[in-house]
DNA sequence: CGGCCGATCCACT
DNA sequence: GTGGATCGGCCGA
């Protein structure tokens, strides 16, 4: 069951960082169904902090997509290398944003090794923010793309998720952020809590 | 138009 | 543990 709309309609981006861990992402990509259990994310808070693409407003071409209502894919470049999947949340005209950072593969494992050039199934697979791009097959193509559309979309999972199962820290390469850097604002769940939880196969991974 | 640099990853030592 | 890859966005001139 895909999400709707109006999960991604919250201006608390702090909120929906924390919800959007044990949901399942998944994407439709060269015809291959693939995706994951979403294991750690990011908030960007829009035009106050300083992390954030649309900090102080900047609104280009690039950030444009923060701008919109929340529940559309924001990808982009980094370090002209790897392409990095967020979240748009809000309301139009709050430029909030959800990094995805790491997966639990559950779906098409075999295409995402593929991808992936490896041959084992093992947590270096989906663990950092490009490379889950690159296992879902997520590129700038995807930018802007309707998260209720048949590409990239996020569904229930069935975990059940409490504040106890969640770690909190800083923020990962936002060293220039200043003071902002120290913001509370990346969010992993509690290592094992798949296997507790039972999750779906190939959960081990985390 | 030129220069700087990044919400990272991997190979190599 | 470290440095190179690699390129679009952004800013200042």
């Amino acid at each position: 069951m895909k999400l709707q709309s109006s999960f991604y309609k919250s201006n608390d981006v702090v909120y929906l960082a924390k919800q959007l861990l044990g949901k399942s992402l998944k994407t439709n990509i060269d015809g291959v169904l693939t995706g994951g259990i979403i294991t750690e994310t990011e908030a960007y808070a829009g035009i106050t902090d300083r992390a954030s693409h649309a900090y102080g407003g900047r609104r280009t071409s690039r950030t444009e997509v923060m701008f919109h209502k929340g529940g559309l894919s924001y990808v982009y470049l980094c370090y002209g290398v790897h392409f990095l999947f967020n979240v748009v949340t809000g309301e139009e005209g709050i430029p909030h944003a959800v990094l995805i950072r790491a997966i639990s593969p559950i779906i098409g494992i075999d295409e995402i090794l593929k991808r992936r050039k490896k041959s084992k199934l093992k947590k270096d697979v989906t663990d950092g923010p490009g490379k889950l791009t690159k296992a879902l097959g997520i590129s700038l193509k995807q930018n802007g793309s309707n998260l209720e559309g048949d590409t990239v979309w996020i569904e229930e999972s069935g975990l059940e998720i409490t504040e106890t199962d969640i770690l909190i820290s800083k923020r990962i390469g936002v060293d220039y952020a200043g003071e902002d850097a120290n913001l509370p604002y990346r969010f992993q769940l509690a290592p094992n809590l798949l296997d507790k939880k039972n999750a779906p196969k190939f959960w081990s991974v985390v």
